[in-house]
DNA sequence: AGACTAACGTAATCATCGG
DNA sequence: CCGATGATTACGTTAGTCT
């Protein structure tokens, strides 16, 4: 479901380049990891990524598919139907790694202005975008991919929005403008 | 207090790599 | 070729900052 969009939308996802493939000792330092801490925080991801001669976002994606293949907090099964003393331990370790966020960004006006252009070109740059824009701007690239995941989600909520104040304008206004109404929604 | 948005969560899926 | 798993996405939530 979630793909739709995404496969009419891009060839960004094609060029993924390589993945990264673990030593066995470093397999091993993110399993004991994982095992004794599922939820980790920034300061661990990067000492993760060091000791594993790996990106910080890469530890993420570990930790990431190994809670949800390991069937982690399914959406679907209430908390309390998981085994009970586990599953507190995993919700204090999910507090803790919240207060380990990364320190928030304040983008200035011109990397805002250099994200926004960049966006306007393409709402899914590849690796190499990123990686330059990424440098222009002075973060790192995984800030740089979470602020277009951001980006590209508030605007899609922005045309909803747009989208519905249109309908309701066009309520008030009575039926008979339905037809050339319906053109102007489609084009903001 | 509420709006905005960076950071982070899950679930689904794609794509690469090694057997 | 196929299974395992790293990488990416959409969408939802949490929390810091500003007005």
């Amino acid at each position: 479901m979630a793909q739709d969009n995404v496969s009419n939308n891009t060839i960004a996802t094609k060029h993924r380049g390589r993945r990264t493939s673990f030593t066995e000792d470093h397999l091993k330092i993110l399993t004991d990891t994982f095992n004794k801490t599922p939820y980790i925080g920034y300061a661990s991801r990067q000492r993760l990524a060091l000791e594993t001669n790996t990106e910080e976002f890469t530890i993420q994606y570990c930790f990431q598919n190994r809670r949800t293949r390991h069937g982690f907090q399914k959406k679907s099964e209430p908390e309390e139907h998981l085994e009970s003393s586990q599953n507190r331990d995993h919700a204090e370790e999910k507090i803790q790694s919240r207060n380990d966020r990364q320190p928030r960004i304040k983008y200035t006006w011109s990397q805002l202005h250099t994200l926004n252009k960049a966006f306007i070109g393409n709402n899914y740059p590849g690796r190499d975008s990123i990686e330059k824009l990424a440098k222009e701007i002075g973060v790192s690239e995984s800030r740089v991919k979470v602020w277009f995941q951001n980006h590209r989600s508030s605007c899609c909520i922005q045309r909803k929005k747009e989208a519905n104040e249109g309908l309701e304008q066009r309520q008030n206004q009575g039926q008979d403008l339905c037809d050339e109404s319906l053109e102007g929604i489609e084009s903001t």
